[in-house]
DNA sequence: CATGTTTAATTTGTCCGACATATTCCAAGT
DNA sequence: ACTTGGAATATGTCGGACAAATTAAACATG
């Protein structure tokens, strides 16, 4: 037996179940099992880890609970389809960027996401936000403006900016989706940076500002049209990084 | 004690843990347990159905994979804050309709999500689906037009539309969303036909027809532009069954 | 009286062993 | 070929025990 690779002494702060759910878990986005592949079977992990059955069942029903896995008496426990999952969860997200460099359709697919949902993000904000909402958009910009982009700082404050709009929106689906959509954001651009410092791309806190300010204004169509500008560069300045062919869809209106 | 409520008997088929989980999720949804509040301890569970611990840990952790409940050593076990769920997660929704009246912010929220996502869904299509997809069009479109607005086939047919948009759309984070939203179309028309039936409203076949063939036609511009029709008309149409205020925001572009 | 420390109580976390249940596989039997 | 009936195997449930963590209470100390 080539022995599962899980590792139980790696976090000791965490629950049992939890660890083994979060190695699982990256495990399935990684592919090491791909979708409709069986899982190691409950007296396998046992005997190779020494854990009980308990704690790996309980990892699973975690896994389950996401829509990764199902599970049938008998036949084992098998990794779903992907559009089972939930692709926005902030674990899935977090897996996907911590393992390795997640894989480009990825990227590209989260991108058109972040260009479908915060140009109305940003409109409906102009036209719900409330003052405690702007203070959430000072202390962001605020950050950004002096922090260095090569700090995590920055980023932080990068992901803060663009939880103020899902939170001004004061839409409850999106503040649901609001932590994914926000890890994406983080992930992202850390990604891009980090791996691939680039001196010609500057601070973009004045585009940024320029969308609070609309925001304040209640301006829903500049915000809007000032939010699409903003993610249509991020999608540019990350062409250099990433293989996409930018040439395809445009969200442009 | 009250007793919890918890038909030992009702689902035979499923298995226990699924069982609990099912109901301990429709509680929480429903406001039973609101955000914060401890859900019923171990012990306090067992003594009050006789269900084994294991079997409702094993439900608390498929409630807290989809971010629902945290746990604490001594404190117990509560639930989270609404922003923490994923409120496009398939039995999220499920649940949300099949308990009752949802709350009206809730539809609104969807239908924004709807306004926001499947117009630039619709562009991405045009300009990438592939022959099959187009055949799940026309399937769509076929029962849509042979079935009457008041059988269940119809509003399956509507869902497969949209489903058609989504996996059209060739976007992976999109997909994952695809059952979520799927869901939340159909119980949205299907509440709206099947509690406040109003005979003026006409099948709209024809505008998902019109929304197909620049889709077929490979004209984003033109299928975003009908799509966005579409989900206002939808959002009119509701008009009558909820207490919306539809003055506020408009996602026209 | 205020404050920090030790002790106890409570709740979840893990483990084990046993048996129940569902499903698949296979071998007879017709 | 088809059905039938068992054997094998994996997950599902159970009960009991103890571990670990956190909170609450009791206590000592300044």
């Amino acid at each position: 037996m080539v022995g599962l690779g899980f590792d139980t002494q790696a976090a000791p702060e965490k629950r049992k179940n939890e660890s083994i759910a979060d190695w699982l878990g990256r495990q399935i986005v990684s592919g090491v099992y791909a979708s409709g592949d069986p899982i190691p079977k409950e007296m396998d992990f046992l005997s190779e880890t020494g854990i009980s059955r308990g704690a790996y069942r309980e990892a699973l029903r975690r896994l389950a609970g996401k829509g990764m896995l199902v599970t049938r008496t008998r036949s084992g426990t098998r990794v779903t389809p992907r559009e089972n999952w939930s692709l926005l969860d902030p674990d899935v997200v977090r897996w996907s960027f911590e393992s390795g460099a997640p894989p480009d359709w990825y990227i590209r697919a989260l991108y058109e996401m972040r260009a479908m949902i915060e140009p109305p993000a940003a409109a409906f904000a102009a036209e719900r936000r409330s003052e405690a909402d702007l203070a959430l958009f000072r202390e962001a910009l605020h950050a950004m403006r002096y922090c260095d982009m090569t700090e995590d700082s920055w980023h932080n404050a990068d992901a803060s900016f663009h939880r103020a709009i899902l939170i001004s929106s004061h839409n409850p689906v999106l503040l649901s989706l609001q932590s994914g959509i926000c890890a994406a954001v983080a992930y992202t651009t850390a990604f891009r940076y980090r791996d691939m410092p680039n001196p010609h791309t500057r601070n973009p806190v004045e585009e940024h500002a320029a969308v609070f300010e609309r925001i304040a204004a209640r301006d829903p169509v500049g915000a809007r049209r000032l939010m699409t500008e903003l993610v249509d560069t991020a999608l540019l300045d990350s062409k250099g990084t990433t293989v996409f062919d930018l040439g395809l869809p445009t969200l442009k209106v």
